[in-house]
DNA sequence: GTGCCCAGTGTGACTTAGTCACGGAACCAC
DNA sequence: GTGGTTCCGTGACTAAGTCACACTGGGCAC
């Protein structure tokens, strides 16, 4: 567990997950990790129960030969879903994860989130909430893959990640891992639809000039 | 919801999940439902938790062309997951499931399972300790589809099904499906197993002849 | 500035996987 | 037997993934 802690009392209430912590949480630390670092790798045991309260988490497969794609991300307000669930059952964890920008985290002790869970309603909603959510995205996420062409992947992740004036800042290769494909892949795709007139693309850069023709593609 | 019928109250100890059930619950009705039904579909919605107690259920993504992947299989002693997910989010089913042989299912009323999350240490751990089963083999799957060849997976599949004389009793379609390919690849690979000498093919069924070469493919 | 490095990209050749359209073979009911 | 259904084999094609290598543009050390 490469976290670095500078380990302080959490006062505050959870304002980004909307729960009160009961008096006797109160206790709960603080912990912190630097973007890049990683949170845990597959195969790893786990401990402690986290509540992210800033920052972002990538949680991702690699296979033997370095290939990876994204499962989900951890946001603030999520609790580790992974880690409550390899605690549980004292399975291993079956991904790795790294940290995108800077987390700030709250550690619950095993006793901490057994008491909420006996005692709070809303933490027990909130708990199961996360876990149904990562559920069906992993679901959505095995559709897509196994389901989907590349063409309808990449023309959703474009449309998702575009700001308003269409601009999309990936890299072939981060958008390949991203939607479970290969960079030379993703490059021949925009390239097609760079020429259909669909998308511009400018290195680490994408613009969407067509919006609509890339929602009509399935 | 095509479940059929008959519901009568359940009375026996829930021996399949180990958990002894309080005596406010006793009330619950069991449900059963034929092979070959289909229990929900992709897009409804869901209003009951189900335990099942016997048989097993198919749940499946399938693609608008009508491909399909296996999600998982639920088991006795299973909470059926997904319902359970829908329910406490309000959102929809992401599959299809489908009964394999005839279930037997506990249907718990929403007040019910509230209590009983609120009351049972016990039931709080199974409920999160199913929870954390699925996520975990919906990411082994997702590694399995994106990262490994089809030839590995095939391998696997053999292996997990055959028995102890190496037959397995499965159609090349439903191999398919199993492992997220098509009917004519899995043909492909298993005449290419078959030319080596790894295994034997007769119509409905495959014997696996050198396991030990199965085990050492990637 | 010059040179260098390197992340990001382009490309061709090739392998693997998936799709489509058949046709044939095995099995079952009658 | 006939007919129908399920299962499987096959060729031709498209889509996707892999591999190797070349190029390019921006940052940076000097």
């Amino acid at each position: 567990m490469a976290i670095s802690h500078a380990y302080k009392p959490y006062k505050g209430p959870l304002k980004t997950m909307k729960i009160k912590l009961p008096e006797g949480i109160r206790a709960a630390k603080t912990v912190t990790a630097e973007a890049g670092s990683v949170l845990f790798r597959q195969g790893e045991v786990c401990s402690t129960y986290y509540i992210v309260l800033d920052g972002a988490v990538r949680v991702f497969a690699r296979s033997p030969r370095g290939k990876e794609v994204v499962l989900y991300r951890v946001s603030p307000g999520d609790i580790c879903i992974l880690t409550t669930s390899c605690i549980l059952s004292g399975s291993l964890y079956p991904a790795d994860a790294v940290i995108e920008s800077k987390v700030t985290a709250m550690a619950l002790p095993k006793q901490d989130f057994e008491q909420m869970m006996k005692d709070s309603e809303e933490f027990r909603e909130f708990v199961l909430m996360s876990f149904g959510q990562r559920l069906t995205g992993l679901i959505t996420l095995i559709e897509q893959v196994a389901l989907e062409s590349v063409a309808f992947r990449l023309a959703q992740y474009l449309l998702k990640n575009s700001d308003a004036d269409g601009f999309v800042a990936s890299t072939h290769e981060s958008i390949a891992t991203e939607i479970g494909s290969a960079r030379e892949v993703v490059g021949r795709h925009l390239k097609g639809f760079s020429t259909a007139g669909i998308v511009e693309t400018v290195r680490g850069q994408i613009r969407v000039i067509d919006a609509l023709a890339l929602e009509s593609l399935d």
